[in-house]
DNA sequence: TTTTTAAGATTACTATTAGTAAGCTTGTTT
DNA sequence: AAACAAGCTTACTAATAGTAATCTTAAAAA
């Protein structure tokens, strides 16, 4: 890839570089857990004890954490029809969804070439 | 995405199930300022000094760090003709080039979707 | 030839983030 | 009424990141 130097110098509407985007959003995703929240999530909507139970050693704290992250993000959004009823949904929004593509890029690498094991 | 069942059961040559190493790789990759070294080193190999330049904010600690991290994960080789002269270059490995696509995915949805800012 | 500078690190220490474990609240089940 | 479960929250420990100073060696400058 050469570097789209018009890209990486223009600037987004909160003033952020484009390649200062792409770092935040990178490391955001990146975040521990937070991959396979998004990639659990992408098969439709989940209720927090389903995620809890899928995605083997998260914590109730971090799923807590990582789940308000993606909210404030504007990546996942709660629904919770009644709120007299204990039952809150987690669901993608579009913005959310459309992360689809990185995380099938992701899948793609590591089909090809192996995984990038923890130390 | 419809989960892949077959691939989220299957495991790899380390005894790990892939969808174990999607979640590792996702996370390796997200680290703290991996993602921007990958990038920057895609258009060819840079010197320790060039990429502590172009990396608005890197520390030389954590470049250092990085760099020995991508090099044990095999996505990174340095070279160093001789030995006797202090000219180090890093450089991805055919492993480390075909992350492109990854990159090249959240570039295209930070385009489309605007960023993950830091909180 | 001595002095200075620069590359490519390492070390020591502080601050931030993650992990573990327990507990809380309110509705539902027995 | 007692026990349980969902969805959190709090307190504390461990791991990772950030800051800053220092080190080594080769080459350039004086």
């Amino acid at each position: 890839m050469k570097k789209n130097e018009e890209f990486v110098q223009s600037v987004n509407p909160k003033g952020q570089k484009s390649c200062d985007s792409f770092h935040n959003t990178i490391e955001f995703i990146g975040k521990r857990w937070m991959g396979i929240i998004i990639y659990h999530l992408l098969d439709g909507p989940k209720r927090f004890f389903e995620l809890s139970a899928e995605i083997e050693g998260i914590s109730d704290r971090l799923l807590t954490e990582r789940l308000r992250d993606l909210e404030a993000h504007g990546l996942v959004m709660k629904n919770q029809s009644d709120p007299k009823v204990r039952k809150v949904e987690y669901e993608l929004t579009p913005k959310g969804k459309e992360l689809e593509d990185i995380i099938q890029a992701i899948f793609e690498w590591v089909k090809k070439n192996g995984c990038c094991y923890k130390e």
